[in-house]
DNA sequence: AACGAGCGCGCG
DNA sequence: AAAGCGCGCGCTCGTT
C-alpha cells in the first residue's frame, strides 16, 4: 500500500523519525528494540478507548526514532488494536502512564504491557507534584513543547506535518526527560518508582468503575440545604441590610472595619496576605463570644457562621456533584498518583477525598442495585507508622494495646479517663491534639493554638509527649538534620523528597510520616487488585460485580455483589495487612483495620 | 471573557 | 521567613 505521505524520507529542519506504515516495518521496529527501553506517545482520536482509537504512536531512544501511523498500517481495520500484542512483555517510558496504559489494556492482554512514568521516577527522586508534559520539559531541559496541535484532529485522513512533528516530540522530550533522571536515580528511587507504576492498574479500575451516585436522594438533600440557606439569609438581610454581598469577606470586612470600635478590630484575627479581618467561622465564633448575649451583633456573627457552612454544602457539594455524575449514573473521580508533595493520592474532578463525613453526603454514594460497598480504614495508621519509623516501644505499645490518645489524656491530666463522660472525652480530644501536634511538628504555639491553651500548658504537654514517647519525638530533629545535611529526607519506600533550603522542622517532622502512610496504602492497593483480578477469573457469572471503587488516604473501598461483600471483606482485610507488612516486615497487625460493609459509603457497618 | 491571587473550608 | 502536614475547589475581585 502506497503511503499518502509519499516519500519516508524527512524534512531535517527537526530530528529525523521513520515513519512507520506497514506491519511488516512495525514488526522489524518492535524486533529491533529487543530489551532496551523506549519512550512511547499515542496521539488519540479521543480520551477513551471506548470512543476513540489510536492514531499515532511514537517512540523513541538513542537507537530509534520512529511514528508508527496505525490508519496506515495494511490491516484490515484499527491497526492498533490488532498491533498491541506486538508490545506485550515491554515497558514503555510514557508521561501520564494511566492514559497509554488503558489503550493497551483495551486491546492486549491487560497487564501484558506495563508502561512506565517518568513523571513518577521524577516524583520517586524529589516529591510528588502534578504537572503536564510541556511543563515538565520547559523546567528540567528548557525545552518549548507547542501544545497548539495536541487537540488537532487525529482522525483527519492525512496529517499535517506539524502534527506528526508535534507527535514525535513528545516522545522525544519523554525520552530526554527519562534519560535525565534514571542517569541520577539509585535503586531504592528505582524501588518506589515502581512502586507508583504499579498502583497504575487499581487507579485505572477505580477511576473507570467510579461510584454509583444517587442523584434523587441527593436532590431533595440539596433542597434542604438551599432552604436553609435561604432562611439564614432573608435574616442576615434583615440584620444588615446595608451589605451589597454578604458572601464577600472583602465587604464585610470594609463594613466592620468602619463600624467597629478598635478594640474590636485589635481582636480580631486577620488574613494573612491581606490583612483584612479574617472571616473563618473560627473567627467569627470567637467574635461573636465579645459581643453582649441575644445583641444584633451577636446574632448576626453567629448566624453568619451558620450561613457560611451551608452555603459551601450548597456550592461545594450539591449541584456540583449532580454534575459530576455520569451517563451511567456514577462519578468517575480522578485519582491522582503522587499528586501530593509527600506523594499522597490526590483526588479530583470531583474531589472524592473532600467528601464531607456529615448532612447525609456520603449516603448519596451508593452501591449499584444488588451490590454492596465494603470498606476498610488503617485505624491510627500515622502514629503507628511513627512508632515503626523510630522504633519507639512505648508508642507502638499503646497504638497496638491500648488507646494513645486516652493514656496521653492520663498522661496529661494525672488521672484515669472515663471515655464515656464528657470530661473524659474532653481529655482525650485534647491528647489527640497533643498527638497530631507532634506529628505535624507543632512548636508549643501550634498546640496551644490548637488547644485554646496557654503556651506554658502546651509546653508541658508537649513535655510529657516527649518523655513517654522520647524515641518518636527526637526523630523529627533527626529528620530535620537529614533534611539540612544532605537537602534531602528518604522515606520509608526508598523515594526521596527534596527540601527546601532551611527546613522548617514540621514538614521534616511530618513528610516521613505522611509518607509511609502512604506506602501502605500504596502496598495494600498492589496487592488488592492483583486479588480481585485473580478472584474475577473464578467467578461463576461474568456479571457479578467485584470491583475496587475509591481509596481515600488511609481507606479502601469496594463495590461487590452482595453475595460475596463477606468475602471481599476478608480479602481486602487481608490485602491490607499484608500491604502494611510489606513496609513494614513483622510489625503486630492487631487493630489494624476497621470498617465494614453496607449499602452506601454513609452507612457502613 | 479569561486568568490568577487570596481566602476559606471540606477531607485525611 | 515562618514556625501544625497534605490536598482540590468555589467564590470574589482585580487585572489583562
Amino acid at each position: 500500500m502506497p503511503s499518502i505521505y509519499g516519500p519516508v524520507a524527512h524534512k531535517p529542519r527537526l530530528p529525523s523519525y521513520e515513519l512507520i506504515t506497514t506491519f511488516d516495518q512495525l514488526f522489524d521496529l518492535v524486533a529491533s528494540i529487543g530489551a532496551d527501553e523506549f519512550a512511547l506517545d499515542f496521539e488519540t482520536t479521543s480520551l477513551s478507548p471506548k470512543t476513540g482509537k489510536v492514531r499515532l504512536a511514537s517512540i523513541c531512544n538513542d537507537s530509534t526514532r520512529a511514528l508508527i501511523d496505525f490508519y496506515e498500517i495494511d490491516l484490515p481495520s484499527d491497526g492498533f488494536e490488532h498491533c498491541a500484542f506486538l508490545f506485550s512483555g515491554f515497558s514503555p517510558i510514557v508521561f501520564n502512564a494511566g492514559f497509554e496504559q488503558r489503550w493497551f489494556d483495551h486491546s492486549t492482554r491487560p497487564g501484558s504491557v506495563k508502561c512506565r512514568d517518568v513523571w513518577y521516577l521524577r516524583c520517586a527522586m524529589r516529591g510528588g507534584g502534578r504537572t503536564s508534559l510541556a511543563r515538565f520539559a520547559k523546567h528540567e531541559l528548557d525545552i518549548e513543547v507547542d501544545k497548539t496541535e495536541q487537540v488537532s484532529d487525529w482522525d483527519a485522513p492525512a496529517l499535517t506535518q506539524e502534527q506528526l512533528d508535534y507527535a514525535f516530540l513528545d516522545a522525544e522530550v519523554t525520552w530526554k526527560l527519562y534519560k535525565k533522571f534514571r542517569a541520577d536515580a539509585d535503586s531504592e528511587q528505582l524501588r518506589c518508582a515502581q512502586m507508583f507504576d504499579d498502583m497504575v492498574p487499581a487507579v485505572i479500575e477505580m477511576e473507570d468503575a467510579g461510584m454509583a451516585f444517587d442523584a434523587a436522594a441527593h436532590t431533595r438533600t440539596l433542597q434542604g440545604w438551599e432552604a436553609e440557606r435561604d432562611g439564614l439569609r432573608v435574616q442576615l438581610d434583615e440584620l444588615l441590610p446595608d451589605i451589597e454581598n454578604i458572601n464577600s469577606d472583602t465587604q464585610l470586612s470594609d463594613y466592620f472595619s468602619k463600624s467597629m470600635p478598635d478594640n474590636w478590630l485589635r481582636a480580631w484575627p486577620r488574613t494573612e496576605k491581606t490583612g483584612q479581618l479574617s472571616m473563618t467561622s473560627k473567627s467569627l465564633v470567637l467574635l461573636s463570644g465579645m459581643a453582649p448575649v441575644d445583641s444584633p451583633l451577636r446574632t448576626f456573627l453567629t448566624t453568619l457562621s451558620e450561613y457560611k457552612h451551608i452555603s459551601k454544602y450548597c456550592s461545594s457539594f450539591g449541584e456540583s456533584l449532580l454534575k459530576s455524575v455520569g451517563p451511567d449514573g456514577r462519578i468517575h473521580a480522578r485519582f491522582n498518583i503522587a499528586a501530593a508533595k509527600t506523594c499522597r493520592f490526590s483526588s479530583s474532578s470531583p474531589n472524592l477525598q473532600q467528601t464531607p463525613r456529615g448532612e447525609h453526603v456520603r449516603q448519596a454514594f451508593v452501591a449499584a442495585p444488588g451490590n454492596m460497598l465494603v470498606s476498610l480504614d488503617y485505624s491510627g495508621i500515622e502514629l503507628r507508622v511513627l512508632a515503626l519509623l523510630t522504633g519507639d516501644e512505648r508508642l507502638l505499645e499503646d497504638c497496638v494495646w491500648g488507646d494513645v490518645h486516652a493514656t496521653v489524656a492520663e498522661k496529661m491530666t494525672g488521672q484515669p479517663v472515663d471515655k464515656s463522660t464528657p470530661e473524659g472525652k474532653e481529655a482525650r480530644r485534647r491528647a489527640k491534639a497533643v498527638s497530631f501536634g507532634i506529628i505535624y511538628g507543632s512548636s508549643a504555639l501550634g498546640v496551644a493554638g490548637s488547644m485554646g491553651c496557654s503556651m506554658d500548658d502546651a509546653q508541658s504537654y508537649i513535655d510529657f509527649w516527649a518523655d513517654r514517647y522520647p524515641k518518636a519525638f527526637q526523630y523529627r530533629y533527626d529528620m530535620m538534620g537529614e533534611a539540612q545535611g544532605s537537602g534531602v529526607i528518604r522515606m520509608v519506600d526508598g523515594g526521596t523528597v527534596w527540601m527546601s533550603r532551611r527546613p522548617a522542622l514540621p514538614k521534616c517532622a511530618n513528610y516521613p510520616v505522611q509518607r509511609a502512610a502512604l506506602s501502605v496504602m500504596a502496598r495494600a492497593l498492589i496487592r488488592h487488585k492483583a486479588t480481585l483480578d485473580t478472584r474475577r477469573g473464578c467467578l461463576p457469572s461474568p456479571q457479578c460485580m467485584i470491583s475496587l471503587v475509591a481509596t481515600i488516604h488511609d481507606a479502601l473501598i469496594d463495590e461487590v455483589d452482595a453475595g460475596h461483600a463477606d468475602a471481599a471483606l476478608g480479602w481486602m482485610r487481608n490485602d491490607m495487612t499484608e500491604g502494611y507488612l510489606d513496609v513494614f516486615p513483622g510489625a503486630p497487625t492487631a487493630k489494624l483495620v476497621e470498617g465494614g460493609i453496607g449499602p452506601s459509603w454513609g452507612e457502613l457497618e
